[in-house]
DNA sequence: CTAGGGTTAG
């Protein structure tokens, strides 16, 4: 303890009490001239006097001034030093700090704590815990303070192994009875993933404060036990700041946006509190996602009013809202007026978004080529930009040059990628994509694997789905369960999709409409009509989901399906909203499987109705007709077809075998013994042409594939290879070209052909099949010149694995 | 002289 001098003690209280005012208003000249003071009447022997001058230095941020005062200490005390500890720690500076930590005589636990904050605050939560094993190593005792900033460091990187040990030292060293130090236990359980443990220590809590309340509030708001959350609060007599913005972000981040708004109001009004930065951003997010451009610019007027400083983080979810909600205008405006040097890559990215949402790509394009530090976030925006706009072209160029010059994609980039390849149906392009993210590291990411299961799901790969699907059952939630039934019922596994949905209950996951749709169609695969029904209804009366188009249009299919195409057309009828093409279609196409002309034709004209130009209505009731042997009306319906100016025609063969019309779209073809289609398909590939029709592009393209085999076989397959590669081939072919030399046995022109494409393509890998003899001498040192260009080749059958060039 | 609970853009 410091005594002041006892021949001074009114001076020198009453020059610390003045130091203190000073500081409390952050008056930097009121304090420099104390310091004048101080040493012209000769106070500065005082160490007391000396330490509070330091804090004040240090308060105020004027580090090198603290530091002097220090160096000019005749006498220091270890009040001295951790209080310049305390100037280093919190400039960030942690090697400076640990320098004069490891110079103080005797350092207490107010200087170990001092250093596990000052590492906290710089987000190095693993070397905060390190300093604190060392403190027990060297036999210090913990204090509370050490206690809290540590259990926040295991709760901020969810060590909860960790933070159980933390949790015994409290009890070895008696701090249980510190409120904050338990209510950091109660943080760093409910952070860390164990809220039972968080319930537990709660329950047995004999004192409660608003903090402990506050931290069981964000522990339902993150389980999405919205209700609970809300009870907790309104039952609560207390709330401070933090509980209130508890309240708004909860309900923000789980789409109760109204709720958000409400609270946000009901603080306003109830509470004598003032708003700070996290009550504005999350009411603004609410505003954005709710797009209430009026409610959007109340808050605006009152941050303008209370005189808030609009820069950072409030500027920018001010300039998200209004880019949300309707008034990229206004976001424009704050923009130019805040002027490019005081904001950052978070503004532009929110414009940016605003005008994609637009439509407005140019503009947004402006934007991007004119920041010069793009980080992920607007790459990806900028990229799922394209995609929402149909631009999926120059998406995929700037996911390339983002893969090659920019940021490391994420999680977001790349699901939204795969959702391209799952589009495209390539299964080249989404492997690579895949190759991607195990190579940055996300291959773990929830949002990932799920568009991964989808996107093997379809281009056909079933099996990397369920390869993906089994490896993430620790993390699943309910889009990965939705995305591997909705993959099953596609391929036909309709009872394995059931079951799995079954699991999926019995799991205590919740499903959503998507996995409805999900569960109603592999019912309709399966052919199981009262399974449907049941479903249907535990959809509506379990689940409390009101069915969507894609509901009813399954319902209408499932029934169809099964014959009952009278009943189908009954529940059509009452469907509380306006059926769309697909029920109409899918009511058509079980007429035509089913023979009922009269139906058929009412579901045509009804499909016909909405959209005039659908060739595909014309020829499935022209196949209808001849499929019942009317063949005049087939015809008639073809003339009306043309005579209505409908063009298209892809995705229709028409085949003449023994004397009867059989339509082959393009799912036939795929799914159908192929050769077997595709020879009869070649034998009447003229006859279609004299018929005026286009013929089937998967029909083309195994044409092409054909004639390129042949070829190769017989001539000199290299250079034919290489000629492709040099052509603007689309890369599909070009693997599908691959593949057919590996048919061959022609590694060496395999390898060559790749070189030439990886000028091209940035990214290629080759899969399926065993490919070792790419991996003689030849192919070694090929392989490591793709590593070293960024190629990443993966080969599944040793499960994912990438070829980096380092091993 | 040191703590703790609420954190924006895709």
């Amino acid at each position: 303890m410091n005594v002041p001098n006892p021949d001074m003690p009114t001076l020198s209280y009453h020059t610390a009490c003045l130091l203190q005012e000073s500081l409390k208003c952050k008056d930097l000249f009121a304090g420099k001239s104390i310091h004048g003071r101080i040493v012209k009447s000769g106070l500065h022997f005082s160490v007391f006097l000396m330490n509070n001058l330091m804090n004040f230095y240090s308060k105020t941020g004027s580090f090198s001034y603290a530091h002097s005062v220090f160096d000019e200490m005749p006498v220091k005390t270890i009040h001295s030093w951790n209080t310049l500890l305390s100037a280093y720690s919190k400039q960030g500076k942690m090697a400076e700090a640990n320098e004069i930590f490891n110079r103080i005589p005797n350092p207490d636990s107010v200087s170990w704590s001092t250093l596990i904050v000052g590492y906290n605050q710089m987000g190095r939560f693993k070397s905060a815990i390190k300093v604190f094993s060392e403190m027990i190593k060297e036999r210090v005792t913990p204090s509370e303070y050490t206690m809290t900033s540590v259990l926040a460091s295991c709760a901020a990187i969810e060590a909860l192994y960790i933070g159980r040990k933390v949790h015994s030292f409290v009890v070895k060293f008696g701090l249980s009875n510190f409120v904050s130090v338990t209510n950091s236990l109660l943080n760093m359980y409910a952070k860390s993933g164990d809220p039972m443990m968080t319930m537990v220590i709660f329950d047995r809590m004999g004192y409660r404060d608003t903090s402990s309340l506050n931290v069981m509030v964000s522990l339902h708001m993150q389980y999405g036990q919205v209700d609970l959350a809300r009870e907790k609060f309104e039952r609560m007599n207390e709330r401070d700041i933090v509980t209130w913005n508890s309240m708004i972000a909860g309900y923000n981040q789980h789409g109760y946006d109204l709720d958000a708004l409400a609270t946000f109001g009901n603080m306003l009004r109830d509470s004598l509190l003032f708003p700070d930065k996290f009550t504005f951003i999350n009411a603004l997010s609410a505003c954005a996602n709710l797009e209430m451009l009026k409610v959007g610019k109340q808050i605006h007027a009152c941050i303008v009013s209370m005189q808030f400083d609009i820069n950072g983080p409030v500027g920018n979810a001010l300039i998200s809202m209004y880019a949300k909600s309707g008034g990229v205008h206004i976001a424009q405006k704050i923009v130019e007026h805040a002027g490019m040097s005081n904001l950052d890559v978070i503004a532009f990215t929110s414009l940016l978004d605003g005008y994609i949402k637009l439509g407005d790509i140019e503009p947004a394009r402006q934007i991007f080529d004119s920041l010069r530090d793009r980080d992920v976030v607007a790459w990806t925006a900028m990229i799922v930009g394209y995609l929402q706009n149909g631009l999926n072209t120059d998406a995929l160029k700037l996911f390339r040059l983002m893969v090659r010059d920019g940021p490391k994609p994420n999680s977001f980039t790349l699901a939204a990628m795969l959702s391209v390849s799952s589009s495209f149906t390539s299964l080249s392009h989404g492997k690579q994509i895949h190759a991607i993210a195990i190579r940055t590291g996300q291959a773990s990411s929830v949002s990932v694997n799920n568009a991964l299961i989808t996107m093997y799901a379809r281009t056909g790969s079933i099996k990397y789905a369920r390869l993906v699907f089994s490896r993430i059952h620790r993390f699943r939630d309910t889009v990965s369960w939705t995305s591997m039934i909705m993959a099953l019922a596609q391929h036909g596994f309709g009872e394995e999709a059931l079951e799995l949905f079954e699991n999926l209950l019995a799991a205590g996951v919740k499903p959503d409409h998507i996995t409805y749709v999900g569960v109603l169609s592999a019912c309709t695969h399966v052919g199981l009509v009262e399974q449907g029904r049941r479903y249907y209804n535990m959809m509506k009366n379990v689940h409390k989901i009101e069915p969507t188009l894609s509901h009813y249009s399954l319902m209408v299919d499932l029934l169809g399906r099964a014959g009952l195409v009278q009943e189908a057309y009954d529940f059509i009828k009452k469907m509380p909203i306006e059926p769309d093409v697909i029920t109409w279609g899918s009511l058509l196409s079980s007429c035509k499987v089913y023979k009922n002309v009269e139906l058929g034709r009412v579901a045509a004209e009804r499909l016909l109705h909405i959209d005039p130009e659908n060739s595909g209505a014309y020829s499935a009731l022209a196949n209808l007709y001849a499929v019942c042997g009317k063949w005049e009306d087939a015809a008639k319906t073809r003339k009306l077809m043309k005579d209505g100016g409908v063009k298209k025609e892809q995705g229709i063969s028409w085949v003449q075998i023994k004397n009867k019309v059989h339509v082959f779209g393009a799912d036939d073809v795929l799914h159908e013994q192929k050769d077997e289609v595709y020879k009869k398909i070649s034998k009447i590939w003229e006859d279609i042409k004299k018929m005026g029709f286009v013929p089937d592009t998967a029909a083309v393209m195994h044409d092409l594939e054909e004639e390129v085999k042949e070829q190769m076989l017989r001539h000199h397959s290299e250079k034919l290879a290489i000629a492709f590669a040099l052509m603007n081939t689309p890369q599909n072919t070009t693997l599908r070209i691959m593949k057919n030399l590996r048919v061959c046995n022609d590694c060496h022109s395999a390898i060559k052909f790749i070189s030439k494409l990886s000028g091209r393509e940035i990214i290629l890998s080759i899969v399926e099949g065993k490919m070792q003899y790419l991996f003689d001498e030849n192919g070694k040192r090929c392989l490591d010149d793709f590593a070293r260009n960024g190629v990443v080749w993966t080969l599944p059958s040793r499960g994912f694995e990438c070829y980096n060039g380092t091993k």
